[in-house]
DNA sequence: GCATGATCATGC
DNA sequence: GCATGATCATGC
């Protein structure tokens, strides 16, 4: 079958037309034959099969768009089950390499970056660990152009690695820089996928642009028109995105006012009177500050992948308490490279801390920042990641158990690393995940649900005083 | 007093 | 039933 008459490769329309019949479908039933014309060898991943062997197309120069003359770029992308039976991605949408030696020259509206991805061709399978990926069923199928309140945050986004570069710090680039579009790391950590840079000596690791992975479920959501009323917006006119204030400027000054006011007087400026024992009373007093109906999400976070955490400082500046993030499954996290564990993915994102102080008995809102985790402390905590797989992997986790029967352990402690440690966060002694490997002084099977957390003393020192 | 371990409470 | 934010209990 001559590939080129499948569809008008001018033509967007006929490229899409062709592209949505792929819906409902897998790799393995829609290009059986050319795969065997072409003799495939399992080799090569989703997207290259994809092209190969369905759209029938040579691979571009890298700068151009995949479909040159209808200016639009393929991209495949994994999707996960939730529970619920929602779709989400699985995973961010990484775009073209940043090319730190000349990404510098450019602008925005003549970059690379949006030459070849301002209008992408999306295809979305499910993912399911024990397919080949041949057989991954394709749930959705479109095209996506960038909203334009999307874009000026995405052009500023773009603007903020670029100048991280030409400050010659293209080596401290994180995704949780930015908001939309992110650097991530592209290619293995060995010193082969070590860069220079333009206005530095020190080599950087190779990023891609991508598009963070909230950004992707906000993309999914709107294609498949699931978006439900859950949203609430920060910038509800987005000609103040034309302000030269950074969003982090933007977001933070509607907090600057109520610095200094009680959560009392917080409330009653806004007319409130929210019970403040339920569980997200502090996300309430968020979203009133942001203007945002308190029952809502705040889309812009969601789609930036921030993490909003809510900290009470003691009148010495110490938290009341560390900060934990979700529990991890022992025999999962055995299995896991650093690389691609979930911990890593957590302190990589972009954090939003609400800091509130005692004085006396009442909470006053202090202040509230934007913070990203320094690479060199990414590598510190990094320690107790290994550290925790170590003692796993050999099963050697009770150290004693005592009279009352409260088990010490060889996990991670807070005074061992200054970032941070493990932690139970569970139901009860009985609320656990199986373990992997049995314990090598209690047989048991299977431990309490832990979490890491990131240190009081860090949190004061790095976050709330910087 | 603080680090470590254990558990509670809310909301979905 | 479970995730998550919050708090309590133990022991040095």
């Amino acid at each position: 079958m001559n590939d080129k008459a499948k569809f008008d490769l001018k033509s967007v329309d006929s490229i899409l037309e062709y592209a949505y019949k792929l819906k409902n479908t897998t790799l393995r039933k829609i290009c059986s034959s050319q795969i065997e014309e072409h003799g495939y060898q399992g080799k090569g991943n989703y997207g290259q099969v994809l092209e190969k062997y369905y759209f029938g197309y040579k691979p571009n120069s890298v700068s151009d768009p995949d479909f040159k003359e209808a200016g639009i770029e393929l991209k495949s992308s994994p999707l996960k089950l939730l529970q619920n039976g929602e779709y989400r991605s699985k995973e961010r949408l990484v775009l073209n390499i940043i090319n730190y030696l000349e990404v510098h020259k450019e602008e925005f509206e003549n970059s690379s970056f949006w030459h070849k991805n301002a209008h992408l061709l999306l295809v979305f399978y499910l993912h399911e660990a024990e397919k080949d990926f041949l057989d991954y069923d394709i749930k959705l199928v479109d095209d996506w152009r960038y909203p334009d309140e999307d874009l000026k945050i995405i052009k500023r986004d773009w603007e903020a690695i670029v100048q991280k570069i030409k400050n010659g710090k293209a080596h401290e680039l994180s995704e949780g820089d930015t908001f939309y579009l992110g650097a991530c790391t592209k290619g293995s950590t060995a010193a082969k996928s070590m860069r220079e840079q333009p206005f530095n000596n020190e080599k950087a690791k190779q990023r891609a642009f991508s598009l963070k992975q909230g950004y992707v479920n906000h993309i999914i959501s709107k294609i498949s028109n699931e978006e439900k009323g859950v949203y609430g917006k920060i910038f509800n006119v987005p000609e103040i995105l034309e302000f030269p204030e950074s969003i982090e400027e933007l977001v933070e000054a509607n907090f600057i006012p109520f610095y200094g006011l009680t959560l009392n007087q917080i409330e009653k400026n806004f007319g409130l009177s929210l019970n403040n024992n339920a569980k997200n009373y502090f996300a309430n007093l968020t979203n009133a500050i942001l203007g945002i109906e308190l029952d809502k999400k705040i889309e812009e976070f969601e789609k930036a992948d921030i993490i909003v955490k809510t900290v009470r400082l003691q009148e010495n500046n110490l938290p009341k308490e560390n900060i934990s993030f979700p529990t991890f499954k022992y025999t999962e996290l055995i299995q896991m490279d650093w690389e691609d564990s979930e911990f890593k993915n957590i302190l990589e994102s972009k954090f939003f801390f609400v800091f509130y102080q005692y004085e006396g008995d009442d909470l006053i809102l202090k202040k509230v920042l934007f913070w990203n985790m320094p690479q060199s402390d990414i590598l510190e905590a990094k320690i107790v990641w290994n550290r925790m797989k170590d003692t796993i992997t050999k099963g050697n986790i009770v150290k004693e158990v005592t009279e009352k029967g409260i088990r010490k352990t060889y996990f991670p402690k807070q005074l061992e690393n200054r970032v941070s440690h493990v932690r139970p966060h569970a139901r009860n002694a009985s609320d656990t995940y199986p373990l992997p490997v049995a314990d090598n002084l209690t047989g048991l099977t299977e431990y309490t649900k832990h979490c890491f957390w990131l240190n009081t003393g860090y949190i004061r020192d790095e976050i709330f005083l910087k």
